[in-house]
RNA sequence: GGGAGAAUUCCCGAGCGGCCAAAGGGGGCAGACUGUAAAUCUGUUGUCAACGACUUCGGUGGUUCGAAUCCACCUUCUCCCA
């Protein structure tokens, strides 16, 4: 597809919405970006140091993934973005031609909360490696972050915590706004990388709609949404996402930062966004749980022993075609990386056929018809 | 043949008269995981009618108010000398 024809082809990557479900309001489109385009809802694999963990990057397309995400505070702490930059790039040094997506450290700001230090310039971090202290601003996010050329970069936040104060939410969502601003002045290729900018305002309607507000009066060629999925109820999630998504442009693509789990997915597909990204099905396979129709399965518990079943009968990816129950909770359980492997391999496959349904959902009219057969055997 | 030492709960291994159902690992079992400090973390791991009771520390018998801890013998194992 030719990008200059495009809506926003002023943008590096831009969206475009190809159908909306006349059931739910959801969008059916193709992102384009400077290294491919994918189509939407979209989930991301996250690959935060540069890589899936256990997957090859090969092995993730065949999957059909179009884009990855990668992180500014842990390529910048190792191996430090110069060597990145030297490599060719992100896309070059991890061996991935297809998009790729940088988060900027904002999350760090959340989850590496008790080895930092949040003041209006920027935020200190005690490097969880070594103890050194670095400071991360919203100039030198953007300044890794082009150093890195991830397609799409996103602007320095706080993701605030849940629960937080009303007070202290609304004057991190305001100085996430200033940061924005400092971060398009700085921002060194607006035309080759894409800066999204962050919306905040914790759980507070007031607040999401006040910072919905002051960040989508910056034209920027995407918006996203931060700081939920982070322990709130899953009624609060929603209810963000109705009272905030309205207020986002519908010709930008919108995108809801950590989320999740399936029933999150077509929750917020059924309102109105069109990526998404998680770390979850890499995180919880290495850990033993696999993904399927029916919810979370704890393949490593003693009851799979002997139970030679695919993980998920319905399944048809590589691991369900080829591998048991008891052989993937057999190598979990002995400590083999190959275990690891195929539980993340599914749950990625998992995430994304999911995704492809929600799609063909929204192309067909009836996606709260298909949000309500999926959750009613979905058992979260 | 002589001498020295050791036997602890699933395993390894602390304990050396009461605070011991017994540290700590490992293993087992269960749970958590949502812009990845995560192949991590948490709980649990003698039995039961269970805020209490009962049976455990190779075996048997003693000493003592009280023993995994002291004594005797037995069994098994390790090591050294011949």
């Amino acid at each position: 597809m030719n990008q200059t024809e495009g809506p926003q082809s002023r943008f590096p990557v831009w969206h475009e919405v190809h159908h909306v479900c006349k059931q739910s309001g959801a969008r059916f489109g193709t992102l384009h970006t400077p290294h491919g385009s994918f189509q939407t809802p979209a989930f991301m694999p996250v690959g935060t140091q540069a890589t899936v963990k256990g997957m090859s990057p090969d092995e993730i397309a065949s999957m059909g993934a179009g884009i990855l995400l990668s992180n500014t505070y842990h390529l910048w702490m190792r191996p430090g973005e110069d060597i990145v930059r030297d490599a060719g790039g992100l896309h070059k040094f991890m061996n991935w031609d297809k998009a790729i997506l940088t988060d900027s450290g904002g999350f760090q700001v959340f989850s590496l909360s008790d080895m930092r230090h949040i003041t209006e310039e920027g935020v200190q971090f005690k490097s969880h490696i070594d103890g050194s202290r670095h400071v991360l601003t919203a100039e030198k996010a953007m300044q890794i972050q082009n150093d890195l050329g991830a397609d799409i970069i996103m602007a320095f936040d706080e993701c605030t915590p849940w629960p937080a104060e009303h007070d202290y939410t609304k004057h991190s969502l305001e100085r996430t706004t200033r940061w924005l601003e400092r971060c398009i002045k700085s921002h060194q290729k607006p035309d080759t990388q894409a800066l999204f900018g962050i919306i905040q305002g914790g759980t507070y309607a007031d607040l999401r709609k006040q910072s919905a507000r002051e960040i989508t009066q910056y034209d920027l060629p995407g918006y996203a949404l931060g700081g939920l999925s982070v322990g709130e109820p899953a009624h609060l999630l929603y209810e963000m996402l109705e009272e905030t998504v309205p207020l986002m442009p519908s010709d930008r693509p919108r995108y809801l930062m950590g989320v999740g789990t399936p029933d999150y997915l077509i929750e917020g597909s059924v309102r109105g966004i069109d990526m998404f990204d998680c770390v979850l099905p890499t995180r919880i396979g290495r850990n033993g749980t696999v993904l399927t129709t029916h919810g979370r399965m704890i393949v490593r518990d003693a009851k799979f022993a002997r139970d030679y079943n695919p993980i998920d009968e319905k399944c048809d990816c590589y691991v369900c075609k080829n591998y048991s129950r008891a052989y993937i909770r057999h190598l979990i359980k002995a400590g083999e990386m190959f275990g690891l492997r195929l539980a993340s391999w599914h749950n990625i496959h998992f995430l994304l056929h999911l995704m492809e349904q929600v799609r063909e959902a929204i192309r067909q009219d009836r996606l709260l018809a298909f949000r309500d057969e999926y959750l009613e055997i979905w058992q979260s």
